[in-house]
Order: structure tokens, then C-alpha cells, then sequence
DNA sequence: AAATTCCTTGCGGGTTCCCGCAAAACGCAT
DNA sequence: ATGCGTTTTGCGGGAACCCGCAAGGAATTT
């Protein structure tokens, strides 16, 4: 059994690669990287049975890297290891995790005996071990009233990017009035309409623009890293539109 | 020679304990502590000679920690940790040190043999140490055209936080003019009005407002945990301005 | 005292945004 | 086909925002 690691914190890679061997004595070949990239030129070498990965990792992130493995390998076993249980990475895992997979998913703040735990059920017992924590939010997104379509978060994305109406609307292929009328379906989604927020005698105190970037941010529905990743697609596109 | 550890992930304090224990024979107590507020108490209870903080701590966090130290014992010698070379925490480092301190700032990432030569030069050395990456990023916040001046960050923070105009003129106690003068200045100096943000053929592409949030989290001036923080603060305020 | 720099304020207008209303379009199940 | 829920579109008005211009303050420098 051969065993890929991709994590990049040197301390935590030395840490799970320890636990790893000591809990599973028939792996005869542990394979550590230190970012995505090299994850996958490592996989591309020769396929993994097993794969452990942190999330947020820089250029190639894990899911990245996950979405890579599954789409020419749908049976590998794969456990997540991360430090958040942010709605940003969650929502980008049950969108690309196979029928047929199992896979794991454990916080780095966990004890270790769940760790432990998680390996063996993932890599001997093949069953889907996910930490409490992260299922909680696991539900959340899948609960119809309070999760986000996927208009309402690309919508959401170009906001946090800065886009005007107008761009928005170009970029999506809808008219100005779509744009707008997706960001409205976004403000009321996130509870900008409800009074939850205190107004001063002045007025209203939120711009509903930013303010729901601020919620998004909070609620962990984005993050930086995200953003980067939605950045550089957002780059990829005005170059595509410009010539 | 008693000794200060506040980190929140326990893989990295007690790695980072052993190391110290190894560097500083002549440390006789070490005291570990998962977060600032338990690391203020036991500061409180009886003070160190020297510490050791993560930056990125929740609810209170590693400059909290600092201010509150040097506020009282300026001759605290105290060396950073942290994952970041953010201008987030930068920033807020940079003013709160005081004249005659002495301190360091070793980022996560850097190899074991900079972290003991860190932990010796200002704890036995008692001179600054900070990492190379760091300092870039110090100096480009030092330097008077790139940094950002007080009320420009102000400005930023309650852009960020979704505040309208009128409610930013009244926190900071200016006219509605005013904080439209001061966003003004703030994106002129993120480089919002040059032009090296390419428009599509319908117009211009982004939302001032809006994308200075996007550029400023691209740059580090801010962070999920900053907004947090600042988010707190800002709760605070309306309450009173309530009642 | 004069000059310089930085920040603030009022005015004005052009743009963008926010959103209620109503009609049309689409998918989907009965 | 007939409903039903979701999404899109146009219209229009009121509010918020962006910013150039010009006129002060205030603190520091020369």
C-alpha cells in the first residue's frame, strides 16, 4: 500500500506522516510533498491508493489537487486534514467527492486518537469518517433554505472582486437587471433585509454591497485564498473579453 | 530566567518549547498557554522576562497580548511566531513597540536553525531579530508614499466592515464630505485610478468601493481575524451611540 | 512671517446602486 | 396541457456614491 501526503507545514507533515505509519504497518511506501503542485506530478507519476491533504495550501490548494485525483481516479481514499471547517472548503469538497468514494476529513485542532481513528476508518475500514465539527457545516450547506445557489455565490464572488453591476452582467451573460436582481436574491439570503442590524438615528448604517462581503467573510462562506483562486479566474476572463 | 509560550496549535508549542528549552539552559519555568487571554492571566499573576506569542490567536491575539505586556513592562523582550508576514499584523506591531524593547519576528515557515538563532539573539542577546521576509514587508509599511496614514486605515477598516458613508462620518466624527474624502485618498493610494485595472468595452470593470476590499485582503493590509476584531469594535460602538 | 504639507469642508453634478412592481420565461411535476 | 415555483427582464424613482474644484484649518518647516 503506498501512501501520498501533501502538506505544507513541515511540522505537521512530519506529524501526520508519523501517526500514518505507526497506525497503518502495511504501507511500505509514504511519498510527502509540500504543496499541491508536487502532489500531483507525484500522483501523475504513479496513482496512490491512499492520500492525505491539507486544504489550504498555496497555488494548488487541496481541493484542487483532490479534484484532479477523483476525475481519473474515483476510488482513491482520500483524507482531508485541515485547520478550518470553513464553509468556503466544504462547499467545494461535496461538489466534487464521487459516489463511489470514501474519504475523511479531520481538524488539525482534533485530538490525536481522532486522527488515529479517521486514518484506519478511511484506509482500512473504507468508510467516510468526517469530524463533528465540519458536519454540522456539512449540513448547513446542504439545507435548502439557508445555502447559497450557485448564482447567489458566483454572484457573490464577483461582488467580493470588486465587479460593477454591469461587469457582472457581462460576465454572466445576463442583462443589468439579472445582475442586480441576483444580488438582491445574495443580500436577502444573507439576512441584510432583516432587522438584525441596528440602525443610528442617522440612518441606515450598511451599505448592503460591502456589508455583505463582510458577513460572507465571517461566516467563512469566502476566504483570501479563495478570493486569489477567484482572482485569477476573474483575470483569465477580461483577457479572454478583451481581445 | 522564567519563560512565556502562547500558541494556540499545540503542535507548534511544543516543538517551539523544546526548542527554547534546548537553546536556554538557564530557563528554570516554562509556561505554555493555548490562547492570549490565559497567556494576559498568567502574565498578570507574575511577569516574565521573555515571551513567545502567535500573532494569530483567536479573541485575543498575539499583538493584544504585546500591548497589554509592554503597556506595564516596556523591557519585556518578546519574539513573534507567526504563520504571516501580513501587513495585518505588521502594522500593528510596528506601533506599539516601544523605544527600548527588544524583540523578534520569526515566521513559521523558516527553517529550525533561524528560529534558535532568533530565540538566542534576543533572549541572551537582547538585539532585534527579524526575519528577512519580514522586514520587506516593514519597510514597504515604514515607507511614507506606499503605507497607508492612520485615517486612511480607519477608512479602510469601516469600508470593509459594509458601513455607509453617513455612518463612517459619524464614528470618526467628520462630515459626510470628509469620509468621502478620506475613501477618496484611500483609493487613490491602493492604486484604484491608475489604470493598470484593465475595462471591458462596456465601461469600467470595478466598483471602487468594493474592489479596495478585494485589493487590500490581496495585499495583506487585512485579514478575516483583523475584520473580526474590528467587527467587535465596531458592535461596541453602535451600542452606545444607541442609548 | 511665509511656505509647505496634510487633512477637512461645502457645493455641484454625473454615475451607480438599491429595490418595488409587474410581466414574461423556464423547468418541472401533476 | 395546466398549474406552480424559480429566475430573469424592463421600467422608474429615490438614495447612495464618486469626484473635481475651491476654500479654509492646523501643524511643521524654512
Amino acid at each position: 500500500m503506498r501512501l501520498l501526503i501533501s502538506e505544507d507545514d513541515q511540522l505537521h507533515r512530519a506529524f501526520i506522516a508519523g501517526v500514518a505509519k505507526s497506525v497503518m504497518p502495511d504501507v511500505d511506501e509514504v511519498i510527502e510533498t509540500g504543496n499541491g503542485q508536487a502532489a500531483l506530478e507525484a500522483f501523475q507519476a504513479e496513482p496512490f491508493d491512499s492520500v492525505i491533504l491539507d486544504l489550504q495550501m498555496p497555488e494548488v490548494t487541496g481541493v484542487d489537487v483532490a479534484k484532479s485525483i477523483w476525475s481519473r481516479h474515483p476510488q482513491t481514499r482520500i483524507v482531508f486534514w485541515s485547520n478550518y471547517s470553513e464553509e468556503a472548503y466544504i462547499r467545494g469538497i461535496t461538489r466534487i467527492v464521487p459516489e463511489e468514494a470514501v474519504y475523511g476529513y479531520v481538524l488539525k485542532s482534533a485530538p490525536e486518537e481522532r486522527l488515529k481513528l479517521a486514518l484506519q476508518g478511511v484506509f482500512i475500514g473504507e468508510q467516510c469518517v468526517i469530524d463533528r465539527e465540519v458536519r454540522g457545516v456539512q449540513q448547513r450547506s446542504a439545507n435548502k433554505v439557508s445555502a447559497l445557489t450557485d448564482t447567489e455565490f458566483e454572484a457573490l464572488v464577483d461582488v467580493s472582486l470588486g465587479l460593477t453591476d454591469k461587469a457582472i452582467a457581462a460576465r454572466r451573460h445576463v442583462s443589468l437587471r439579472g445582475a442586480q436582481s441576483r444580488l438582491q436574491f445574495l443580500y436577502q439570503k444573507l439576512g441584510l433585509d432583516k432587522s438584525d442590524v441596528p440602525c443610528g438615528s442617522w440612518g441606515p448604517s450598511f451599505n448592503s454591497r460591502t456589508r455583505v462581503i463582510s458577513v460572507a467573510m465571517a461566516r467563512g462562506l469566502l476566504n483570501a485564498d479563495a478570493l486569489k483562486q477567484e482572482e485569477a479566474k476573474l483575470q483569465d476572463w477580461l483577457r479572454k473579453t478583451q481581445s
